[in-house]
RNA sequence: GGGGGAUUGGGGUAGCCUGGCAUCCUACCAGCUUUGGGAGCUGGUGACCUGAGUUCGAAUCUCAGAUCCCCCA
């Protein structure tokens, strides 16, 4: 198996038919990673890689800091006296910390946890920060890597390091919480739909799958073509549990402390690269949506006669200049590779648009635009290069969505109505099955653990946020049998 | 958490059973010729995961470790 870097030839996998092989080989053969740092689940992320991650951070940070979060820069290390004050919070996060134990020659006396996730850093500050209605609402938010050790690892899915963005809001009222919580879902959405053409499922998670220490959960599921689910994200109502913890309160006009309540969102950046990849991504190599894509045109010269080679490549860089003026990041590939070459190395990149110039184009003042998904070619105007790859831009990002949107409906399965049908459908398709079920408050969880091992993984994901879908009086719980209260959705999941 | 497999130039591999000169493709470097879907010729650089053991001799056999991949919980 491909561990480094791959000569572009030897990318030759189906992803339909093999989907982890071809998840495997891409990554390293688009050059997005390196695995040779040999530490496990710590990933070297090449210039490919850094550049689609930061496109993906500034895709969120601008929808942050518009709904008023201000970014700041936490420590990496949590002194461990801190990380066990709410004790539901380091009952989950205990089995997945790394701790440092000693500097130089010397043990500490109080350990430091690398930061799972940083409440316990944010919070111990939040307690200084907060002393009156003035002070809130509080809301940041930092993009950094978090440590969690994890038993298998998979670039971009599960990681022992990885990048995310993480807000942690404090706000005077129950009220003003959970309306961030639709914000923050709002955001996922937006970006992944409208930016990215991932369509994602946002679930209320069940009460026994909620965050550590929190009062309610609701992830960000997106579906990948093996079947499997991959939670891009979540936020979480802290409610007052990590306030009181902490000690953070604020002292209103009547004299009398509060404890204000708390949310926290965690857009999983890495995650979304894998989802990124995996979703739109065919045999190939990627497909990068524009907004995204490191490269957003490469312009490849077709030089055939030596006295027209530098006429040729001129009309190359004026047409790069043009494109760059209109804030396009355009690439002319003037490299010593053959053309074939070229179409095949940059397809594996992704690059969503390829514009071909040679002396044809040339003399007729034309261009001749290759879609990467489809690679259907069109000869333009050479003058209205930029509005043509804006177009041609907005319509691969609209194919995409369609794509994924109908993959994603195809593979909810709707007719489940016991727990063996739950499993042949899981088994046959994957994705997600929409059953009617108990509850999810806990008393629905010998359910959901049922039903997870007679499905061999099957999770119950919870309840879709926007959308009120309540069983009928007559329908009863795909396990149990006795009446449901919810419908709710079935998936397996990374 | 349980099980299985793998590790040989930068990447992919042959060789391992039966111990003895390490194979091929690709990439890379130099030069010349080339450019509308993975160019050609000539020359060149470059490898047995780590440690211990068995042996005259280990890529190959034994033990331990590291890392990666796959399957199942």
């Amino acid at each position: 198996m491909a561990t480094g870097l791959l000569s572009t030839r030897e990318f030759n996998v189906s992803k339909r038919e093999k989907f982890s092989e071809w998840y495997n080989t891409v990554i390293y053969a688009a050059d997005l990673v390196d695995s040779r740092y040999n530490v496990q689940g710590f990933l070297v992320h090449k210039p490919w890689a850094t550049r689609l991650i930061r496109g993906l951070y500034s895709l969120f940070e601008p929808e942050l800091e518009k709904d008023g979060h201000e970014p700041v820069v936490f420590p990496t290390v949590i002194p461990k006296e801190n990380f066990e004050l709410e004790k539901e919070h380091v009952a989950g996060f205990v089995p997945q910390v790394f701790w440092v134990t000693r500097g130089g020659e010397e043990e500490f006396a109080r350990p430091l946890a690398l930061r799972p996730t940083s409440e316990t850093a944010f919070y111990q500050m939040f307690a200084l920060w907060i002393r009156s209605p003035a002070d809130l609402p509080l809301k940041l938010y930092q993009s950094c890597s978090v440590f969690r050790y994890e038993h298998e690892t998979l670039p971009f899915l599960r990681g022992r390091e990885f990048l995310w963005i993480e807000t942690h809001d404090v706000f005077a009222t129950e009220k003003e919480a959970r309306a961030q919580l639709l914000i923050d879902s709002a955001i996922a959405t937006r970006v992944l739909t409208e930016k990215l053409g991932i369509p994602l499922m946002a679930f209320l998670r069940p009460q026994w799958d909620r965050f550590p220490g929190g009062l309610e959960t609701v992830a960000y599921d997106v579906l990948m073509p093996d079947g499997k689910i991959n939670q891009v994200g979540s936020t979480h109502i802290l409610g007052q549990n990590f306030t009181k913890a902490f000690g953070v309160k604020w002292t209103g006009g009547d004299g009398k402390e509060q404890f204000p309540w708390s949310t926290c969102f965690g857009p999983g950046i890495w995650r979304m690269a894998g989802a990124l990849v995996s979703v739109h991504g065919d045999d190939k190599g990627l497909i990068l949506p524009l907004p995204v894509a490191p490269v957003q045109v490469v312009i490849v010269p077709i030089l055939k006669s030596e006295e027209k080679r530098k006429e040729v490549l001129d009309y190359c860089l004026n047409l790069q200049g043009h494109l760059r003026t209109h804030g396009l990041r355009a690439k002319v590939d003037d490299s010593n590779k053959s053309p074939g070459f070229k179409y095949n190395y940059w397809e594996l990149k992704g690059v969503p648009l390829r514009i071909e110039v040679g002396e044809r184009e040339v003399a007729q003042n034309k261009i001749t635009i290759v879609r990467r998904d489809t690679r259907e070619k069109l000869v333009a105007e050479s003058a209205h290069a930029f509005k043509h790859v804006e177009e041609i831009g907005a319509k691969i990002l609209d194919s995409l969505r369609a794509k994924a949107e109908a993959e994603l409906k195809e593979r909810i399965t709707t007719s489940a109505t016991d727990k063996r049908q739950v499993k042949a459908a899981l088994d046959s398709k994957g994705g997600f099955v929409r059953v009617a079920f108990c509850s999810i408050a806990m008393d629905g969880e010998p359910c959901a653990s049922e039903l997870q091992e007679f499905t061999q993984g099957g999770k119950v994901r919870g309840h879709l946020l926007n959308k009120k879908e309540k069983p009928d009086a007559s329908e009863k719980c795909v396990v149990c049998g006795k009446k449901a209260h919810e419908i709710a959705y079935v998936a397996k999941q990374y």
